[in-house]
DNA sequence: CGGGGAAGTTACCACGGGTAAGAAACTGCC
DNA sequence: GGCAGTTTCTTACCCGTGGTAACTTCCCCG
């Protein structure tokens, strides 16, 4: 076959439906390559080098994730749920005390740690007034630690106006200390995440003073 | 003359060096050119907007201020400056108390308020890990805060090197409380500021217990 | 067997950061 | 006074990136 085709693109691949069928290509899989290249070339990856990866062109990127945001809340799905896990691992059932509030600090530091280059891409950029880049990844964590506090604080017979407030703040915390560890690669995040614990601890638990 | 000109090109404006002498653009400036820009279209605003605005061509930006990284940072000073203008202002010489925590903060949210875009030009983009943007802000802030606190836990005997996380922390909690309450206008400041100063306060003040 | 839709690919656009090359005006020197 | 050299701008461009339109091929169903 293709000695009869006289033309002037060689035979590769020509334009169209490919012929081994449909491309077998779902959303998950231009998510894991989005990942590898992020992780090997830095958070500066693009979507060419991303369809690159997956075997695709960019279109098909695309149609399966959307919008470079939409892929950037797509992999803070991904990084969030990771670091729930972590966190989960590392709290494992004890109850809420200044040792497992450091531990639970320690996991979201380590996760980041991991993924730097992940957390990088996906809390970095976009300027984009209307989605608030920044926030795609806050929210999925401040949302659940929000519910957390609030029903904690209930419980505890403490004032639960706090919650959304002190979710936010924490989680900004957070983000802020593991940019600074991520860049220092002196600061030691068992030391830091015990450091802030001490900070946030007493505040917690509504410490009372009558100042 | 003009009438000896056979030209392609109207009269309007021939290159090179324009006639009525050296341009008079300082840097200030072109960096007050840039926030007027941003003030007006938003946090995207491009370096061709800021030149216009100033009356000048891109390369002139680009010799006054440097890359657009370091447009950031000349605003970013800029703003913080305001930020600590502000928060002196609110805490003016009463001591360090619950109160004046306080007001530190929500000076620091309203300043954000204020310069809305700038904050969100300043915070958001780059995804350039060489600089890693958004400690540009965090750092012009977190060092003269790392260094007051640890004055300040030297004086009263408690443990200074948690001087750097701590202030790291709450630059960071502060980030997320203010693009929090920028996006969602039924956040007030002054609650937020009061419970983000109830989370931090005992643990600042140095309560300990023995768990 | 043929037409329509599904599924890709190519090629393109717009725009932003950043820079190279060229043009006018000043400077100093003989 | 003329003329090279320097300064100081402008024009015009390059390149990478997000995003999309248009076209091509394949499959399925009547």
């Amino acid at each position: 076959m293709g000695q009869n085709v006289a033309v002037t693109r060689p035979l590769t691949r020509r334009p169209g439906r490919p012929l081994g069928g449909q491309l077998d290509v779902s959303r998950d899989v231009v998510l894991d390559a989005a990942e590898r290249v992020i992780a090997r070339d830095g958070a500066t990856a693009s979507i060419d080098a991303i369809a690159a990866e997956a075997g695709v062109t960019k279109p098909i990127v695309y149609d399966r994730v959307g919008s470079r945001a939409d892929l950037a809340t797509a992999l803070a799905e991904r990084l969030s749920d990771r670091m729930a896990v972590a966190a989960r691992a590392a709290l494992d059932g004890r109850g809420f005390t200044r040792l497992s509030l450091a531990s639970f600090i320690e996991a979201n530091l380590r996760t980041v740690i991991e993924h730097r280059d992940l957390f990088l891409y996906v809390t970095g950029g976009s300027t984009d007034q209307t989605s608030l880049g920044r926030l795609v990844l806050a929210e999925q964590s401040v949302i659940p630690l929000s519910m957390a506090l609030k029903n904690w604080r209930q419980r505890a017979v403490l004032d639960p106006s706090v919650s959304d407030s002190w979710a936010y703040g924490m989680v900004g915390m957070l983000q802020m200390a593991s940019l600074w560890v991520i860049g220092s690669p002196s600061a030691d995040p068992r030391v830091v995440a015990d450091q802030l614990a001490e900070l946030l601890w007493y505040g917690l638990v509504g410490e009372r003073r009558t100042d």
